[in-house]
RNA sequence: GGUUGUUUAGCUCAGUUGGUUAGAGCGCAUCGUUCACAUCGAUGAGGUCGGGGGUUCGAGUCCCUUAACAACCACCA
């Protein structure tokens, strides 16, 4: 044995583990019948994104192969399935920076065309990604790896959405969605990211009263004046009209409750199309809607001319100039409030009503709410469960369609020629010149259908438009049939992901990887997507399968540098888990990952600490070269460490006492998710129980200390392997032949017992 | 505006159900190279456990209050 452990010999291990198949779980020939006789212990590995190499966080997965390895030793079925998920806004995104730097946009190219090369560029990196996961040792089952962009997953998905169509769950419906016209696509309410902004209050003359806005730029789409009904000072007003300044048009004084009379003048502009509570306030008084923005971001023709074809900052500051001009601008005031931003690019969203699809999300989120209530699933940490019950409580309908590209194609289908007119259509025609209009405006033009769907970038159907759940079905009802140009939110995709990898069939054959795994027993993921993803996964699983998807939910942390701040490129604090892998060994890497961290708490990652680790494994390999010297003194051929008499010598007793205690909590730690307690307790008997005393001790000693000492090593080892598992495979192979009972491998060995 | 978390040695952090002189790693000081390991060993310095109050025979650990910091959620002009 060499004098340090040396980690390159890791890669060979894993090939050695993977090439054995104990990674790869057996599915009995009756699944349903021995599910009930022994339950295999599942988890599905949160996917990461194709886009880009694996970070320090990925390098957290060590916390689940901990657990599977744990119960692949304890002798349970064990299954960890893994995947990559398509990441779509995320991907699209990476990928439009790349476009960017070879100078090009993705209006540049057609939808299938720009499709395609996002999907080749994803294909280089999930080879990237799946190579470092089995250097950081991680003992997935690659035979069952997944893609959420492979067929039959998207299949699933789409009869998912088919069954709640047809259920009324999902509907379509033009209201008011967070709009990044950079981005060019609605979010979610938990994609928007609040920031405080200094601005104005603005004090503006609306003939009889004055209102006071942080947002003049929308008083083009003004459709009202809202008042509170107890207010003395515009009781004379409600009912009547007043006439909108600039635009010279009469609009309504409504009474409202939600009002605050004490707030700026007491009376509010209405702006239905560009403001969530408007909007609400306008379904409400059945006010019209104006919207005066389109989804590139510029004002439209719903507005005087002379203010037509500029961004809201340009038109709020010519708005502002022209009412100071006639005298309308009675006062500024400084203003700090609120504003939402799109957390992938940081600009201002703009709430713009447009025709998007929607999960109708209550029903789904009340039982999704009873179950994490009764505790059918536990999350852990437990303050995660109040978090996440309060979401659940008053959560809105979620926006589910995305105007990307890189995504799941929603699956609805119109018939264009139909209703000619409900159609905005964009494309890219033979001559690259892209083209924009309805229906009838474009054939005008003499483009054919063909050209139209082999060039089409995007379409955007008025809610009233007639739609298909298929495209054969369409067919039967017109010729020229498109289909829908949005793509599913990601989530809508990843939240069905634990039932779909293991082949859950919307007919009900389902596969027997389905029947005896699911549902799976640990979902562990950073708490910073316990909304987007955690609690969409309930909401489907139950609403797909009548079952919880897992039955623990274990929320980690987030790994930080070593003084505790976020990493970040910018920041230039990342530490990459490669580059820390190959210098001090992924064991190093893993354990500084876990070693005295408090459940849920952030992880301070330095390569110090890292350092330390990769000590201990030294430590680890150099007490065993001491213990295969003494060997070495001995005659026998084997020895038989499973019955040794530990009674002989007090320093015996010592060491195998702590060692049953530390079996003990060890097992106890692991089964109740404190990784942090049971690696230091490891780290601590094995360094100074182990090797500073009790070696030292039996260090007088003939070759009588030899089954001791060779019994404790062992059991330590095998505590540790799901830690580290490359050290201590790398020594048990070391060992293995002079032991008179052992496995091949000590991955596949037993747990400890006392 | 609402919620949650954090505050323990110079630094980064452990400390589950309250119980003897409060721990680790790194760093620091002194010493030690005879054959497991200098990626080592021995010894040591260093903490009124954010402040205040309370419960208790006993509190870092439970309760109240206060301060600082952090994060999450949020359609008020």
């Amino acid at each position: 044995m060499d004098k340090t452990y040396n980690p390159s010999q890791e890669s060979a291990i894993y090939d050695q583990w993977e090439k054995s198949g104990i990674f790869t779980p057996v599915v009995p020939k009756n699944p349903v019948q021995s599910r009930l006789d022994k339950e295999p212990f599942t988890i599905i590995l949160p996917p990461p994104n194709a886009n880009n190499p694996l970070h320090a966080g990925h390098a957290l997965y060590t916390v689940e192969d901990t657990m599977v390895r744990f119960h692949r030793m304890l002798g349970d079925p064990t299954l960890w399935l893994p995947g990559t998920d398509h990441a779509g806004i995320e991907t699209q995104f990476v990928f439009e920076k790349y476009l960017q730097k070879q100078g090009k946009s993705r209006f540049d190219y057609d939808r299938q065309t720009l499709f395609k090369m996002i999907f080749d560029y994803v294909n280089q990196n999930r080879d990237v990604a799946k190579n470092q996961m089995k250097r950081l040792g991680f003992s997935l089952d690659w035979t069952r790896e997944k893609f959420t962009m492979d067929q039959d997953h998207i299949g699933r998905v789409y009869s998912v959405f088919r069954k709640m169509v047809d259920e009324g769950l999902i509907y379509r419906d033009e209201k008011i969605v967070n709009y990044c016209t950079f981005c060019g696509t609605a979010f979610s309410n938990l994609e928007v990211e609040h920031k405080t902004v200094n601005s104005h209050l603005w004090y503006i003359k609306y003939g009889p009263l004055t209102v006071a806005t942080t947002r003049p730029e929308t008083m083009l789409g003004d459709t009202a004046v809202a008042v509170n009904p107890k207010d003395q000072r515009y009781q004379d007003l409600v009912g009547k009209t007043i006439t909108l300044p600039l635009v010279n048009k009469e609009i309504p004084v409504i009474a409202e409750e939600s009002i605050d009379p004490e707030f700026g003048t007491g009376a509010v502009k209405v702006t239905p199309s560009h403001s969530p509570e408007d909007y609400d306030m306008a379904k409400k008084h059945h006010l019209e809607f104006i919207r005066i923005f389109d989804y590139d971001g510029k004002s439209n023709d719903n507005v005087p001319k002379k203010y037509r074809g500029f961004y809201p900052k340009e038109v709020r500051q010519m708005l502002l100039d022209d009412l100071q001009a006639q005298g309308l601008l009675l006062k500024t005031e400084d203003y700090t409030h609120e504003v939402g931003h799109c957390y992938k690019c940081g600009r201002p969203i703009e709430p713009i009503t447009a025709p998007q699809w929607f999960v109708k999300i209550k029903p789904l989120a009340d039982k999704a709410e009873e179950v994490v209530k009764k505790d059918e699933i536990l999350i852990f940490p437990k303050r995660f469960k109040k978090s996440y019950l309060t979401w659940m409580k008053d959560v809105r309908d979620w926006p589910i369609s995305r105007q990307i590209v890189w995504g799941h194609q929603i699956p609805v289908w119109y018939c264009v020629d139909n209703e000619p007119t409900k159609f905005d259509l964009t494309f890219i025609d033979k001559k690259g010149q892209t083209v924009h209009g309805n229906w009838f405006q474009i054939c005008d033009q003499g483009y054919s259908y063909d050209e139209i769907k082999l060039g089409l970038q995007s379409l955007i159907a008025d809610t009233a438009a007639k739609y298909y759940l298929s495209e054969e079905e369409a067919k039967k009802h017109g010729s020229f049939v498109l289909q829908e140009t949005d793509t599913f939110d990601t989530w809508f995709s990843s939240g069905q992901w634990p039932y779909s990898t293991l082949g859950w069939d919307p007919e009900g054959h389902h596969s027997p990887d389905f029947e005896y795994f699911y549902p799976t027993t640990v979902l562990d993921t950073m708490w910073d997507i316990l909304f987007f993803w955690v609690a969409r996964m309930i909401m489907f699983g139950i609403y797909t399968t009548g079952q919880i998807p897992f039955k623990v939910a274990h929320m980690h942390s987030r790994v930080t540098d070593s003084k505790g701040q976020k990493m970040s490129k910018s920041k230039g604090n990342v530490i990459d888990p490669l580059t820390m892998s190959d210098k001090y060994g992924a064991d190093a890497l893993r354990m500084a990952l876990v070693i005295g961290v408090a459940p849920g708490s952030d992880i301070s990652l330095s390569e110090d600490k890292i350092r330390a680790q990769r000590n201990f494994v030294n430590k680890i390999w150099n007490a065993s070269r001491f213990v295969l010297m003494k060997v070495e003194q001995l005659e026998a051929h084997s020895i038989d460490i499973e019955n040794i008499d530990s009674n002989k010598y007090p320093e015996d007793k010592e060491i195998t006492t702590k060692l049953n205690a530390l079996i003990e909590s060890t097992t106890n730690n692991i089964n109740t998710y404190r990784f942090g307690q049971a690696s230091e307790d490891l780290y601590q008997f094995f360094w100074k129980s182990y090797c500073d005393v009790y070696i030292e001790a039996t260090k007088n000693r003939g070759v009588d200390a030899v089954p001791v000492l060779l019994h404790v090593l062992v059991t330590s080892l095998k505590l540790m392997h799901p830690f580290i598992p490359f050290v201590t495979e790398a020594v048990y192979q070391q060992i293995r032949p002079i032991l008179k009972q052992s496995d091949e491998l000590i991955a596949s060995s037993g747990w400890p017992k006392n």
